[in-house]
DNA sequence: ACGGTAAGTAATCGAGTGATAACCTGTCAA
DNA sequence: TTGACAGGTTATCACTCGATTACTTACCGT
């Protein structure tokens, strides 16, 4: 075999970069447990013990992964509260919200994957905590936007089924049942022909 | 090691039973691939070997965990639906589908459990097909109270938040922070004092 | 030119995993 | 009583995984 390409020389940082990454669209597709390493460092087209070292552990590195990712749903939301276009009194109000939100998942699912299965690894304290916190400030953004709690609230669950729909690939899938057809509709709404892309 | 106390006999179809609810609530904890079928076995208290036997696979446990888990959702919807007592003309329409959620959950966290988790395994083609084939089913359910498709929709995406609230740890960390107070208050209404115990 | 530091790999290890095979034993019909 | 089937276990295997160690090599300041 030969001896494996060594893998061009970069400085320590981009290529924390790019294997940061890699790994969420490693992690965004199967999640913190079902993912090892070496998948990771196959995306990344390094080996596996470079990961490893990079981040000490594969635990930290995946919360370093969630922690990025959920930091970026955050802060689009908070690009578009603070520009002061939204309207918490009219019909719609969070429109504009669910606009950038569409656009960040289209863009970058696997950001929005991992923050899921962030959160359904919560069962281990450190992830748990980071998926609360951020939980919590994703709420906190969203106030400052003058809505009240419940709307934040809505807004929140609205994304959380989508999200979910997503995960079980319901727009690969609208065709097989009149039920998908009809709920992925009403989720996605318009962009339904647009969307699917399974990334 | 004393010969490890071999487990009281049972009818094979009684030990299934067992062992298949010891799996919902170790595949409710940890997910799919984080959990071992030896965990599974601990929690029922029998041989890793003879779980493996019992299902052919840890996936098609694990498939079948998630259809009764499912199924049992489902159809705690229809029970109250087909009861007739919804009016979603009126302003919270819902709320005997929500309290019955909230017992069902209260009663059995373990099944909520293990749907997320199916869900978020929906990589896995059989689960996906499974996951798909259940929410299109509590669409339609739902829908036969009489509710538009936005209505139904709405009602599943605050039953996500929920469970991703659940799941995260919410209510045992409401005093963590204000967000997630708040968050957690308006998730879960008055039922914050009771619901909590992480079963 | 060169030497050291930083980037990266190969080799390997011990623990854990799902699955298989072989064996044991309680129960019940004849 | 006995024998055979059904319920259940022990032993073990091949493999994967995360992690550690030791080695290699490209780049850069002097």
């Amino acid at each position: 075999m030969t001896p494996a390409a060594p893998a061009s020389r970069l400085s320590a940082d981009a290529r924390r970069e790019l294997v940061l990454e890699a790994a969420t669209r490693a992690f965004g597709r199967s999640g913190y447990a079902a993912t090892s390493t070496d998948a990771v460092a196959k995306e990344a087209g390094v080996s596996q013990p470079y990961v490893v070292r990079i981040f000490g552990t594969k635990l930290e590195l995946f919360l370093e992964v969630v922690d990025r990712a959920t930091a970026r749903m955050r802060d689009a939301f908070a690009d578009v509260i603070d520009a002061g276009v939204l309207d918490p009194e009219g019909d719609d109000w969070f429109l504009p919200l669910a606009v950038a939100y569409a656009e960040l998942v289209d863009r970058d699912r696997a950001a929005m994957q991992v923050m899921m299965h962030g959160f359904m690894a919560a069962a281990e304290p450190a992830i748990g905590e980071l998926a609360r916190r951020r939980m919590g400030e994703i709420h906190d953004v969203l106030l400052r936007s003058g809505c009240t709690p419940e709307q934040a609230r809505d807004f929140i669950a609205q994304g959380m089924l989508l999200n979910v729909m997503l995960s079980i690939g319901a727009p690969e899938h609208v065709d097989d049942s009149p039920a998908m057809a009809s709920l992925a509709t009403c989720v996605f709404g318009p962009l339904l022909e647009t969307v699917p892309p399974p990334h």
